[in-house]
Order: structure tokens, then sequence, then C-alpha cells
DNA sequence: GCCGTTAGGTGACAATGTCACAGACGGACC
DNA sequence: GGTCCGTCTGTGACATTGTCACCTAACGGC
């Protein structure tokens, strides 16, 4: 079906027997998307399990209001196990996950997934770990918007998304959809920062200009 | 061991044959709780997946500055997966699980854990679901700590935990724990509703004098 | 009844969210 | 170059929620 063999990737699949592997290739479909596609949401949910291949895809749940908050981000080599969580439970929610960068993912079918995790241990930790993973940075979402202070998440945030970069690359508005506040209390948190030379602005940029006084801040002030 | 056969009460393990039901019930600890007592906590992982036989727990976050929030409740019949999350991920936490009611666990060591997932389907599903199910929780925690008004919040608490009832038997301090928020905070919220004729209050207990309007409350103003 | 503990009340203030609207900037286009 | 338009950002007033300090009221044990 395709010449890419994904399992490589993914330390679930990695360790397999190579007829595994080729059966897998035979059973999957792979999906190429662009930057800022939707890969799935509340009225797309895929049939099965979700891996991404390559590409970076950030999860983010909406509210009625048209706030949004960024939950956490699948990178190259994880899997995505809340479409199979709400495959399950069949409950509403309104999570969706957009590409954020141009994206490879491969969708493992139900049924040879089911198959999969009944034969190999390895595959079955591999999810396992996942949805663990997955609980473990909800439960720090909820720990951060429930506790944290706003400007504690912004310097903390911006300096995640600024991995030794010297700047980011970020309108108010998105920084606000990432910590699910609203646009205008960024807008002051950042001039704030601004006022007190630990960051420069311009539209939708943001240049570092102390880090260390943002990790102290970040670090609870 | 024990002459009780807790596999009867579980979807997971009931479907399976008496001969692994047999072997499950060697395995496995049972160990009773008193009302109040710590499931389990940061300084306290059992070494295995948790069944809670009988009773309730409540499972909650604490920040450091001493608030804290409800994440959702383990009934009679369901598992734990939070546990073993933690137990795989090995990241720093602070979820506690408390019981709500006397109760009885049953842990099933992490061998015997894997060994049954690998070889029984209805089980592995079981498991699988526990986990959907919990995600979907968290899910619906981050939305309502990030998007919801505090006063819709409390309604839907109050309607929650008073389950059919004409009064909640709760402190303002434990409903402020139950939403995340600070006991001032429910204590004005109570006294509005006290005033529209919506609840009486007395130390300790709330009493229902118009769930309608609550509900309308609840189902967002 | 007395006393200590816990539950609840209150006012002032700080932090965050909401709303309405005003500028400011950048790119497209002529 | 200028002009137009959509998007991004700034701002002030106000509402909601969180924090702090301190007080009073209710209950339980003795």
């Amino acid at each position: 079906m395709t010449t890419l063999d994904w399992t490589q990737r993914f330390s679930g699949t990695a360790a397999l027997p190579t007829r595994v592997r080729e059966r897998l290739n035979k059973a999957a479909h792979i999906k190429h998307l662009k930057k800022g596609e939707r890969v799935f949401g509340p009225t797309k949910i895929p049939d099965g399990l979700m891996f991404l291949y390559e590409g970076r895809i950030r999860v983010s749940q909406s509210s009625d209001s048209g706030r949004e908050i960024v939950l956490y981000r699948v990178d190259a080599g994880e899997s995505c196990v809340l479409t199979t969580a709400c495959m399950l439970a069949e409950e509403a929610y309104n999570a969706e996950g957009v590409a954020e960068t141009d994206v490879t993912v491969v969708i493992l079918p139900k049924m040879t997934f089911d198959r999969l995790s009944a034969e190999e241990d390895s595959f079955r930790n591999f999810v396992f770990a996942a949805y663990s993973r997955r609980l473990i940075d909800l439960l720090r979402v909820v720990d951060d918007v429930a506790f944290g202070r706003i400007d504690v998440r912004l310097a903390d945030r911006l300096l995640t998304l600024g991995q030794g970069l010297k700047e980011v690359r970020a309108t108010h508005q998105e920084l606000a959809s990432e910590l699910g506040t609203a646009r205008e209390v960024i807008s002051r948190v950042l001039n704030d920062f601004q006022k007190r030379g630990l960051i420069e602005q311009s539209r939708g940029l943001i240049t570092f200009r102390n880090k260390a006084e943002l990790e102290a801040i970040a670090a609870a002030p």
C-alpha cells in the first residue's frame, strides 16, 4: 500500500517481528495533512488508533463562548489516544486536534488495534503508557487553570514555545488560546513584561530580552 | 484467601471463565478502608490496578497553596486507573483518593493485570474504557474550571450531591474544595442563592427550596 | 454554663474576565 | 508612492472571582 515503514518510528511497534510489522503496514491508512488542518474533532472521529508519524498536533478544547485552551501537544512518535477515548465513551466533548505543522498520521483500524494489543505486550504497554501520559498532562492543565497565576503561566508558556530561540511568533489571541484566557489579559501581562524589560513586542512577534527573569517568574514568583 | 468473589462485580471480569476467576481471587489483595481514609496519594501508590468493590472514592487534586479541587468520583464496580497511570508515568503529581464512604478495594498485582489484559479481551476493553472515561471526566473539569461561571458550577454540584434528596450536608469549605475555589466565594454565592429563595442554610447543611430554578442556573443562565 | 474549635460573615482590595471601541500596522492593490 | 481593508493591539470601565484580615456564631465536650 505504501513504501513508508512507519512501524520503525514508534516504540510500541519497532520491536515487533518483521512478519507482524508487514501486516501492520498493510492494514494501516496513511494520511498527509497540511499545517492548520483539523486532524480530528467532534464531528470527525477516526475509527481507530492514531499514530503521529511526522509533525506536531495541537489538541485544544473550546468553550461555547468562543474561548479556547490548549490541552497538550502530540509529537512525532506518539499516539493520540484521545480519539480512541472518545470513540469508546461516546460522550459529548469538544476537543479538537489541529496540525501545527505539516503532518503525517497513521491510522490503525480498530480491529487491528484490538488484535495487536491482545497479542503484543510491547504494543499494549505503549498504548497504556500513552493513556497515562495524557492523563498526567490533563492533571497538569487542571492544576494550572484552577490554581495558577496568569503571569506565571504566560511566562512559562512563552519559554516553552520559544525553546532555545530568541523570539516567539504568536499573536496575543493565540497566546490567550494557549492558556484559556482572554486576549486583553494577555495584552496587559505582556505590556507589563515589556515595561520590566523582559521582552520586546511587535505585531505577532515577541522577542526575549531577559529569559532568566522570565524563568524566575515561571517558577512561581 | 478470602470468601469474597469480587470478580462477579466488575463487567471486565464477570464474564471470565470460572477457572480464570478463581485464579484472580487468589492473586488479588482485598483491603477495607474506613470513611475518610486516604486510599492513594503521592506517597502511597499501590502496585497494581485498583478495583472498587464497594463504596465510593473521591479523587481530588490539591495545590501548593492549600486549595483543592475534586476531579471525579469512583463508584463501586469501577476501577481507578489513575494510580496505574502514575505508576507508569513516574511524574510529579498531587492527586489523591479519599474514601468517601467505608470502602472495599481489590488490588490486582501488576503482573496478573498484565497477563489478564493480554489474554482476555473483555478485561482489556474494561480497562481501556476506564481510561477513556477518566480522560473524558478530566476534559469536563478543564472545561468547567477554565470557562464556567462559579454560580453555575455550584448550582450544578449542589444538585449532583443532592441527587433526589431535599438537602446536602456539606460545609462551605467542602463545597469550595469540590470546585477548586475559596470558601468566601462559596459563602457569597450561597448567600445570593438564599436571598433568592433557592435554598436555606444552616451550619453544614443546605436545604433545597427551589430545585427547578437551581437547575435553570446550572444549565447556564 | 464555660470554653475551645470549627463554620460562617464581612469589607477592602487584588487579579482576572468582559465589553465596547479606538488606533495602528501590514499587505494587497492601484 | 498612496489607499484601503482586515487583523492585531491598546485602553478604560466595569463585573466576577480570589485573597486577606479579622470577626461572630454555632456546636461539642466537659
